[in-house]
DNA sequence: AGCACGCCGACT
DNA sequence: GTCGGCGTGCTC
């Protein structure tokens, strides 16, 4: 018998499957892992298959050394899964099932947390020899059967009960147990279900993709635990994917109290020997529903009856490292497979899931309103430019500071939100809201500072920094970044008895950062909370009836071809922080671009508008879904070497490009905006081709780049982050 | 990835 | 003469 090995070892020269003999004395499986002598080392493998005969020279095979567990880790479905995402993503099969095993796995310090047990052995008769304190622990066992080792040796001493086991008289067995995170304890509510909420559950029965869009407050999270119920009472199982900023403890409790230990929860928050454990208790069926952020749609769950993706047009849910994924390929790969359903929620969904949606590939539910029955808030619009024009240079609009004095009178609450989002900024002429846009591709240019440069992340094309206005001729040019701090300076100026709490990535990098400010603003009125994104999700506070949206632009002028529909989502998301409780909520949304037409839709809550808008300029500059981008990166610590290399595969694309010219919109080969990432530079090659033939293409550059490029090459389909 | 082989420069 | 630099190639 002959075995198909991946050897675990993320390089390209070995990502392949090797042949190995089986022993005679050996049981395997397709789907272990095993130690295999490998050169001239011991490396860890799995099997993928088994075979009677050999396709390699039978006089080089050597045999498998050793099976590292008596069970197959990687289950038939993932290993579809392993060559799906090898296909669609050309990414290496052993960085693919690293994917699927915690990491605490692959170290060898394996954390599990195993208990010792003794018993009699079936050979024993009796003592040889008289000795009191064992004769004590072979009566103790006969009469008790199996117990604790430690137990054992505390009772009747350490000595003792090893010679025992020395002598074969006593057994000792060994067994897994299972470390459970400690969770607040909360009490399993169970809502009625509104008529709209009720008839989402009906709707979302088959076993296809559902899109359920419904605005924030309409109920989601209800109606996927009564989705995920009736999955468990028909013996199925349930995985459920929520942003990793949206598990926070209240979130994680809620979902403990309503599935008990039925529910295995995958966060960062755990340790290592936590998550290691929440994995074998999926992994062996004792958890039947799973819920986590991105990396769980990994979860070894069996018999899978649904998948949901909440909020499933976040960022988060593509992998921006390593192994690059996009968590709804997996997703959809997973439905297929087990013939379930899947379910992608969202206020404002991501442009290509709605596309689909209309399309009919998946099918549309909506939740169009709020499941108290209250009004979205009323979001007005304020021009900066204007306030700029009469006079005020401040961060805050007239009207911004008009109502936050109503809020601190009625000792409301109030959030002022900030965009700041990456590291890269604009200019824009302060006369007139000028933002420069790359010629060729229609997104916004990010400012250089150390080179003075205005770039295209996209095709790589400089431009001078604005020093004039090309539209109005003013000199009045500035770089568009407040930050928080500023924001809670200016705050304390102009109210300084009112409490004001500040929410980012520094001041909740503690433990309990999160909590803590949380709480406090809870219990503080009147007060405001500072903040970045991680207002913007999950927590409903009853009084906060305004919002403020200090400079909305940020977003929009974000380099990336999705940074419209992003500011959408952005406003759609932060509104609906406001009036929870009775009253309508406002919302004040500062731009210098108040025409956009991304603030008329979102100031209306109008999705569909929106979607028309966007959906068709994408489509008519061929961008994403209409199109598709490649980026091929390149890295190594020479960079004369990569330069080389990348020119080299790029000229050998551009062949490629010459077949299908009539499909590809655009091609070139640049530095990658980070040019250089701890130590090692970084060259790509770009492109966008349309999507008749994509995958097509796809496949041909993934072999040409394969035969041409010796440094660590990665492909990026539809990137959103362009460093 | 890691390990050996191999072919040139600087030293006991 | 030999030690050691890291370029190249292979691992079932």
């Amino acid at each position: 018998m002959f075995a198909k090995i991946i050897i675990d070892q993320d390089a390209k020269a070995l990502d392949k499957v090797f042949e190995y003999r089986v022993p005679e004395d050996l049981q395997v499986s397709v789907g272990e892992r095993v130690i295999v002598p490998f050169g001239k080392r011991n490396l860890q493998g799995f099997i993928v298959g088994l075979e009677e005969k050999s396709e390699y020279d039978e006089s080089k095979i050597k045999p498998i050394a050793n099976k590292i567990e008596d069970f197959a880790v990687i289950k038939p479905e993932m290993l579809q899964l392993m060559l799906f995402m090898a296909d669609k993503l050309h990414l290496k099969l052993a960085s693919i099932l690293r994917l699927f095993l915690p990491s605490e796995m692959r170290t060898d310090k394996i954390k599990e947390l195993i208990v010792k047990y003794v018993k009699i052995s079936s050979t024993f008769e009796k003592l040889e020899r008289k000795a009191e304190k064992q004769q004590q622990i072979v009566d103790f066992l006969k009469e008790h059967g199996q117990c604790k080792f430690s137990d054992v040796s505390n009772e009747f001493g350490y000595a003792s009960l090893s010679a025992l086991v020395k002598k074969g008289a006593v057994e000792v067995v060994c067994e897994k147990a299972f470390r459970t995170p400690d969770f607040d304890v909360m009490e399993k509510v169970i809502r009625k279900l509104s008529p709209l909420q009720q008839r989402a559950v009906d709707t979302i029965s088959q076993n296809k993709t559902y899109l359920l869009h419904g605005v924030t407050g309409s109920g989601k999270t209800e109606v996927y635990m009564n989705l995920i119920d009736r999955q468990l009472s028909l013996g199925k199982t349930a995985l459920m994917l929520v942003p990793e900023i949206s598990l926070t403890p209240q979130v994680l409790a809620n979902f403990k109290a309503r599935f008990g230990n039925n529910v295995a929860l995958i966060h960062s928050g755990l340790s290592a020997g936590e998550r290691f454990d929440e994995w074998q208790r999926i992994f062996f069926g004792q958890a039947k529903v799973v819920v986590g952020a991105r990396s769980a749609i990994f979860s070894p769950l069996e018999n899978l009856g649904i998948i949901i993706i909440d909020e499933e047009h976040e960022q988060s849910y593509v992998s921006e490292s390593n192994p690059r994924y996009d968590t709804h390929l997996v997703a959809e790969f997973r439905q297929k497979f087990n013939d379930c359903t899947l379910v992608l929620g969202s206020a404002t969904p991501s442009i290509d899931s709605y596309a689909k949606a209309l399309d009919g590939e998946y099918e549309l539910v909506e939740m169009p309103v709020r499941v108290n029955g209250m009004e979205m808030p009323k979001i007005v619009l304020i021009d900066m430019l204007m306030e700029m024009r009469q006079g005020n240079n401040q961060i805050f609009s007239i009207p911004l500071i008009y109502e936050l004095q109503d809020v601190i009178k009625q000792k409301k609450q109030a959030m002022i939100f900030i965009n700041r989002r990456g590291f890269s900024s604009f200019q824009r002429c302060r006369n007139c809201g000028y933002v420069a846009k790359c010629s060729d591709c229609d997104v916004s240019l990010v400012y250089h500072r150390f080179e003075d440069r205005l770039k295209c992340h996209y095709c790589g094309k400089r431009y001078k920094a604005l020093d004039i206005c090309p539209s109005c001729g003013s000199r009045d040019i500035k770089q568009g970044a407040v930050g928080t701090e500023r924001v809670v300076e200016e705050l304390h100026k102009l109210f300084p008895d009112v409490r004001i709490l500040r929410m980012d990535n520094d001041t909740t990098s503690k433990k309990n950062g999160h909590r803590e400010i949380l709480n406090e603003f809870k219990n503080t009125k009147p007060a405001i909370l500072v903040g970045t994104q991680m207002i913007a999700k999950g927590h409903d506070f009853e009084d906060v009836v305004l919002v403020g949206i200090v400079d909305a632009d940020q977003s929009l002028y974000q380099s990336d071809y999705r940074s419209i529909e992003r500011t959408f989502q952005l406003i759609t998301q932060v509104a609906g922080r406001a009036g929870r409780s009775a009253t309508q909520g406002r919302v004040i949304l500062q731009t210098y671009s108040p025409r956009h037409f991304v603030y008329r839709f979102a100031s209306n809550y109008d999705y569909k508008g929106f979607f028309k808008k966007e959906a068709n300029l994408r489509r008519v500059t061929n961008f994403p879904p209409y199109a598709r981008i490649l980026r091929i990166l390149f890295t190594h610590e020479d960079e004369n070497l990569v330069a080389q290399e990348c020119k080299v595969c790029y000229n050998k694309v551009k062949e490629i490009k010459e077949q299908y010219d009539k499909e590809f919109v655009y091609l070139d080969v640049m530095k990658a905006p980070l040019n250089k990432i701890k130590n090692k530079f970084r060259y790509q090659i770009m492109m966008r081709f349309k999507l008749d033939h994509a995958d097509e293409i796809e496949q041909k550059i993934f072999e040409t780049i394969d035969e041409n490029a010796k440094s660590s090459v990665f492909f990026e389909i539809n990137p959103n982050n362009l460093s």
